[in-house]
DNA sequence: ACGGGATTTCGATGTCTCGTCGAAATCTCC
DNA sequence: GGAGATTTCGACGAGACATCGAAATCCCGT
């Protein structure tokens, strides 16, 4: 009911739903920059201006989609929260989303950027990054306090490896020139995942041989 | 000489560089994308459309920063490329790469999403990256036969090694919450530089026992 | 059957930004 | 004093996000 749409496509399922699939398809395929309300629009057979019946600005349909993935991710997280030791711990995190973040559909900088620009918008991503920040920085904390990292300070460390993995996550899904010719140098989310923990978890280890085992045990565990 | 400006402020020096020096700002304060022509222009006395007379576009005015910083950029690689071992080449590299990165104006996404949109504009930029990526897969695949870091496939432990380095100088650059409440986790860049190349190195190491030397022979080549 | 209300879409419009174009204002030189 | 070069301006166009009122449809009570 309402309206009949001028293109004459009549909604077959929830339209809302259409829209942020439209959205999350163009939005990894070209980025939220370059994505026009008018593409999505196009695709899901509407007008431009008829989005905004469903969606009030074009970051509500970044928050819809990331709001999408952040519960997987917590099951993720709480999963590999049980009381392991800081090296494993470390690794199942990081592993997890890494995991999460490169098989979502939204670039983690474009949802930063958003983030920056509209605090209040965001405010609950901005809490989900924070929590995740302040957990990683107890693992590595408790780690050194242990004597499986190696001592240092604790915060630039966390802050590290969190930049070290996003930069993982946006490579993965940004290809480079080398890229184009050769194909995609990371081709499997897991790769990312496995790639970016390891090198966290052997910058950090006080004994660095002991990674390979700290890795399969965290895999281990992240399967059950 | 020329026509006089509206503001009655009289060009003291190089326009163009006043221009570019004013960008240079606020592209790094706020980012290229919510830094207007506008606001560029107000900066230096000028109306809007009076910068397109220095500048053709935008996008030419980030080619323009990104440049300056290029020149340094080889030499510090230069240095670097001296016949040494493939741990302390890797190092010497990563560390100067990031280092040069962090000190900029610009923020390497900024270049690369302008570049990605626009190859042949960025030929230059683009060729630069192709280099350097070309460059560290050698050293890496070098140091595999060697038998210095694990074997493994280089490409793809190249490209995580950038992924990284890139993801370090973006978070150098731009805060997170956490930053505006405690002061920023990452402060000089010289941090910001030696934990990525740690990172990366210990992640490629066979033997990561030997970083601290390895790290401490690359400081010094790099200090001469 | 008919009319009121809710739902959904459209078209027009406003604002902002990048970029273009021709005109205007100034200086230099003849 | 005038021709040409240099630099700036103001007006304008295109494209993007967003708003608003009107229009088209369906549902429901009478």
């Amino acid at each position: 009911m309402g309206r009949p749409r001028r293109t004459g496509v009549t909604p077959t399922g929830n339209p809302r739903q259409e829209i942020l699939d439209a959205a999350a398809r163009l939005f990894a395929d070209q980025g939220y920059v370059a994505t026009t309300m008018s593409e999505i629009a196009k695709t899901v057979g509407l007008g431009q201006s008829s989005v905004y019946y469903w969606f009030r600005s074009k970051e509500d349909l970044l928050l819809a989609l990331a709001g999408a993935n952040r519960e997987s991710l917590e099951v993720a997280r709480r999963l590999a929260a049980r009381s392991t030791p800081p090296p494993e711990h470390l690794y199942a995190v990081l592993y997890a989303d890494v995991l999460q973040m490169c098989r979502g559909a939204l670039d983690f900088y474009d949802l930063e950027r958003a983030a920056h620009a509209q605090p209040e918008f965001f405010a609950e991503i901005l809490a989900d990054y924070g929590r995740l920040r302040a957990e990683l920085e107890a693992i590595v904390d408790a780690g050194m306090r242990s004597g499986d990292f190696a001592a240092g300070d604790a915060r630039t460390a966390t802050a590290a490896c969190l930049a070290q993995t996003e930069g993982m996550q946006h490579r993965f899904r940004t290809p480079t020139p080398d890229d184009a010719q050769r194909g995609p140098a990371l081709t499997e989310p897991v790769t990312a995942a496995r790639l970016a923990a390891t090198a966290a978890l052997r910058a950090l280890l006080a004994d660095p041989a002991r990674s390979p085992e700290v890795e399969r045990v965290a895999l281990a565990a992240l399967e059950a």
